[in-house]
RNA sequence: GGAAGGGUGGCCGAGCGGCCGAAGGCAGCGGUCUUGAAAACCGCAGGGUGAUGAGCCCCGUGGGUUCAAAUCCCACCCCUUCCGCCA
């Protein structure tokens, strides 16, 4: 959410930043209700102190043993005139809050302009793409034939978009977690979180995801509760409506967790394999920082995430989304991807994002630097460390063999009890 | 799911419809005293808006009654305990 200050005392900013990011932006609308609500809210007030100053009379002259009717008959008026008033600016404030939740956020100014995923920029690159000497496979046709991953039964118990990791496939899933885990926590500084999958609407707010996202997630029937799309959500809303010690930022949070998406309008994209599922895996990367630091923290916060790729031998490269590209509710974004053989390019693998202030406003998440200040916005971050899914995949196609096995990349090989290669099955 | 009890400031905990943004205690901060510390004593200390002012708002949330609500009424949410069910 943006700050109506900013909205009320510099709107061409505003304006130029929606124009940027190619967003429509009900601007002038805001600037009514915000000029609407401030008239009330002078008019209300001044009724209120007058009802307080009368209050206290009534009080004083009840004590001391005197009529007061007359007075509270007088103040019957202005009472409903304040409740005329109160109604009114609750319906403004209403309309007011619906408008600047469906606002985007401000790009930073390193953002790049951009109309479309095709004006990204690429910022790095690291390995270099294996060259084959036979005919690679892409990942689903290796998992089947290897016997670890089966999707006519998952589609047969759940539908389209679903895997049944099976055997080593099942333990290699289960090892990048960990493994990513450990070097987020061992090495990097921070620490586990296992949340819950399901969270409320007011978090779903307050991370961004609603109100415009809604299609996008599994909705639980009869309940106020949707499936997380990601850890994000319930991990950045940890500390929602608190304010936090200065001393204790930094904060970083890791935590596993499945993520549900719902892929509406995905139709025919990424249909095969892992790469576009309804539920995936994911360890995220969630930082609570000040805000003088959150895009020295950002640049850290890639870092973490490309260390995996790193330690994992998988290449992949960095690119800068453009204001076209940045995303509803981040200043700025990079997404590592990492080298898919079957597409013959790179593939999205992470996400890592600053919202500067944006989620911390939505979710009222601040902290205080002394004592004796005021509290403030704490600037918020995320980042995959990594999508798991997409990273066995990546594993699957990068570290094939020309029988059909694969092996298995050093850094996990501890987690997978010594095991070197899986082979296909018996 | 059923029954009962409860949600007040960082924590504990009072609160008769008006003098309650709210006693008291603890923790915190500043000071006096002390060589220093502790103790004792004095003082400052919630959040929002706004200009560090005035005013206004905030006692789980939302309605309602009233001239006036932390206090009365209704609904909802959450917590605790007991029972039932259950990984």
């Amino acid at each position: 959410m943006l700050d109506i200050k900013l909205i009320r005392t510099d709107p061409d900013k505003v304006r130029e930043a929606m124009r940027r990011r190619g967003s429509e932006a009900p601007i002038d609308e805001v600037l009514a209700l915000d000029e609407r609500r401030r008239a009330l809210v002078t008019e209300v007030e001044q009724l209120k102190a007058r009802r307080n100053q009368v209050s206290e009379e009534v009080a004083r002259a009840k004590r001391a043993g005197q009529d007061a009717s007359e007075i509270i008959a007088a103040m019957r008026e202005v009472s409903d005139r304040i409740k005329a008033l109160d109604d009114e600016i609750r319906d403004v404030e209403d309309r007011l809050h619906q408008l600047l939740l469906v606002i985007p956020n401000i790009p930073h100014e390193s953002v790049p302009f951009g109309e479309s995923d095709a004006d990204n920029v690429e910022v790095r690159r690291w390995g270099q793409p294996r060259r084959f000497d036979f005919e690679p496979k892409a990942h689903w046709d290796i998992g089947t034939r290897l016997g670890i991953l089966d999707f006519e039964r998952a589609a047969k118990v759940a539908g389209a978009r679903f895997t049944v990791y099976k055997g080593a496939g099942a333990r290699l899933e289960r090892a990048l977690i960990n493994f990513m885990l450990d070097v987020h926590t061992q090495e990097h500084g921070y620490t586990e979180i296992l949340p819950p999958f399901l969270a409320n609407t007011d978090s779903m707010t307050g991370t961004g995801q609603l109100p415009k996202f809604a299609e996008d997630m599994f909705h639980c029937e009869g309940t106020d509760l949707y499936m997380i799309p990601t850890a994000e959500v319930p991990v950045t809303n940890l500390h929602r409506d608190e304010i936090l010690d200065g001393d204790r930022l930094p904060i970083y949070y890791v935590a596993y967790s499945a993520c549900f998406r719902a892929e509406a309008g995905a139709h025919g994209r990424d249909t095969r394999g892992l790469i576009r599922q309804h539920q995936f895996n994911k360890v995220e990367l969630v930082k609570f920082v000040r805000p003088e630091d959150s895009y020295d923290e950002l640049e850290k916060l890639v870092a973490d995430a490309e260390d995996i790729l790193r330690r994992l031998g998988l290449p992949y490269r960095v690119s800068m989304m453009c204001t076209a590209d940045v995303g509803f509710a981040a200043a700025k974004k990079y997404d590592p991807e990492v080298w898919m053989p079957s597409y013959g390019r790179y593939v999205e693998i992470s996400s890592c994002s600053n919202f500067e202030d944006f989620q911390a406003r939505r979710a009222n998440i601040r902290f205080r630097r002394n004592p004796k200040t005021k509290p403030e916005y704490v600037h918020t971050l995320n980042g995959s460390g990594l999508a798991v899914g997409r990273t066995l995949a990546a594993i699957l196609e990068n570290y094939q063999n020309e029988d059909g096995s694969v092996t298995i990349p050093e850094a996990l090989r501890p987690y997978m009890g010594g095991m070197t290669r899986i082979e296909p099955e018996a």
